[in-house]
RNA sequence: GGUGAGAUACUCAAGCGGCCAACGAGGGCGGACUGUAAAUCCGCUGACUACGUCUUCGCAGGUUCGAAUCCUGCUCUCACCA
């Protein structure tokens, strides 16, 4: 089997951060393992999980075997890095439960099911750690790593000087030993010699091949990834709600789509090459079709399929798209009235509702009680005349006046109506 | 403890007896334009039974036909001096 060359694939699509001496060589000779660590703090990895997701899967289709850690054991202890203060820990039950749904997730993006050689696999640092007592440890391990040699590190450094008034308990600082002996323990089991990351985890994996030298006499490999940012300065992976999330439960297919969509033409650029498996040849060609035509978004549309594809498939895809036309395209009421209830309940999942009676809806209910004085959709009457007056205000995707009167000919489904103020916020009103 | 300055809407900040629901800026919202972007332009931004009425300018009283504006007390903030 040739090895397609990683460092290579790695370094046009823009994640490359460093790498260690050889690594390159030392994956062209043969089939590698390597493994990326995952926190299992939420029962869902977000989209910042993302990039190493897809080291991951990048690496299993260059002819290696890729290797996901879920952290079960250093979960408990808390990663300081980048962290200014003291984590909370987690209990094993908690953990337990979100090891299996994170591996639920990866297994959209890795391949674990195939018999092909350099299948995925999935450990858990948990089923190691738990049988190691406390004097092994130390006498094992510890005593191979002075502490000169920890307290250089930045994570330390950074929490123990300066301005951080906070200190770090010695749990944490452990840390780097555990996540250390992590890829010591892989190397020994599982022959896997390269450690990959975040640029924060650079300190950690390296304690780790420090370990694998001092210990084993081995050699160990280490590749971090850029920590993704966006152009206007804002926070990668974060919208208005918070995190977007990869579990439909927490962040709709919708929404998901959404992010990538809204991406900035710049960010697209970048975006595309890391968290999409298209050749450089192709998107070469995007690239250059996107700047011809920039409003016709082909990147981020590009973007938005393959990622929201490959953590959703392709009927959520679908279904998104179906819904952005809806709330974007120049759909009117009749679209709207062809849908099934379902449709139409995920399209405007999230959405504020309101009950109204059905006699209101029988002896018409005016525009004042329907966007306040009966749903507080709107904080006032006087917002919702004032609404009115701009000219804001749809029902059913159709603008209308204040004299409009909702009747059960608005009815979708026959209980829904779609009232909207603006382009952006819509609200329910849920006929009973 | 003493002296001085201040407290105005989401934030900053004018106003210092009637023309004040309160200038202006930012933010937010809406409209036009547009690529579900950016920029730009325009409008709105206390409430209500709405050409009018009511409640708001730290809190409580008072003067006046009339107070955010003047007086008294209180609370808090800031600056300077001990």
């Amino acid at each position: 089997m040739t090895m397609k060359n990683f460092i290579e694939e790695l370094k046009w699509r823009g994640m490359l951060h460093q790498d260690m001496p050889g690594t390159e060589e030392h994956l062209l000779e043969k089939m590698r393992s390597a493994y990326v660590g995952f926190d299992p703090t939420a029962d869902s990895l977000h989209i910042g999980n993302l990039v190493p997701i897809m080291l991951l899967a990048h690496y299993q289709r260059c002819g290696h075997r890729p290797i996901a850690l879920v952290g079960g054991a250093t979960g408990m202890i808390g990663d300081p890095s980048g962290k200014s203060s003291e984590r909370n820990l987690l209990d094993e039950k908690t953990l337990r439960h979100n090891q299996e749904c994170v591996k639920a997730q990866l297994g959209h993006f890795l391949d674990f099911e195939s018999d092909a050689e350099n299948a995925a696999i999935l450990v858990n640092n948990y089923d190691w750690m738990k049988e190691i007592s406390f004097l092994e440890f130390i006498r094992d391990v510890g005593k191979h790593i002075t502490v000169n040699y920890m307290m250089a590190k930045d994570s330390v450094k950074n929490r123990i000087s300066s301005e951080s008034k906070e200190g770090m308990s010695f749990t944490e600082f452990t840390y780097q030993m555990v996540q250390g002996y992590d890829f010591l323990h892989l190397y020994r089991e599982n022959e896997t010699t390269l450690q990959m990351g975040g640029s924060d985890q650079w300190g950690n994996i390296t304690t780790g091949t420090e370990l694998i030298r001092r210990i084993s006499g081995g050699k160990g490999y280490a590749i971090t990834c850029p920590l993704i940012t966006k152009s206007d300065g804002s926070k990668f992976g974060k919208s208005e709600g918070g995190n977007v999330w990869l579990d439909a439960k927490r962040t709709s297919a919708y929404k998901f789509y959404q992010y990538w969509l809204n991406t900035s033409d710049e960010d697209a650029e970048k975006y595309i090459k890391i968290f999409t498996f298209l050749d450089k040849e192709t998107i070469d060609s995007l690239i250059e079709e996107h700047k011809e035509a920039p409003h016709v978004r082909v990147l981020q549309k590009r973007l938005g399929e393959e990622v929201t594809v490959a953590a959703h498939g392709k009927e959520e895809y679908e279904k998104a798209i179906a819904a952005s036309n809806i709330l974007f395209g120049k759909s009117s009421s009749d679209d709207l009235k062809i849908l099934d209830e379902q449709t139409f309940l995920d399209v405007f999942d999230g959405v504020p509702q309101a009950t109204v009676s059905k006699e209101d809806i029988d002896n018409g209910l005016d525009m004042i009680g329907a966007l306040a004085a009966k749903t507080n959709f709107l904080n006032s009457n006087s917002d919702a005349r004032r609404a009115l007056k701009e000219n804001a205000v749809s029902v059913n995707k159709e603008k209308v006046k204040e004299d409009f009167l909702i009747t059960s000919n608005d009815l979708i489904a026959n209980k829904y109506v779609l009232i909207q103020r603006g382009k952006k916020s819509y609200f329910l009103l849920n006929v009973k």
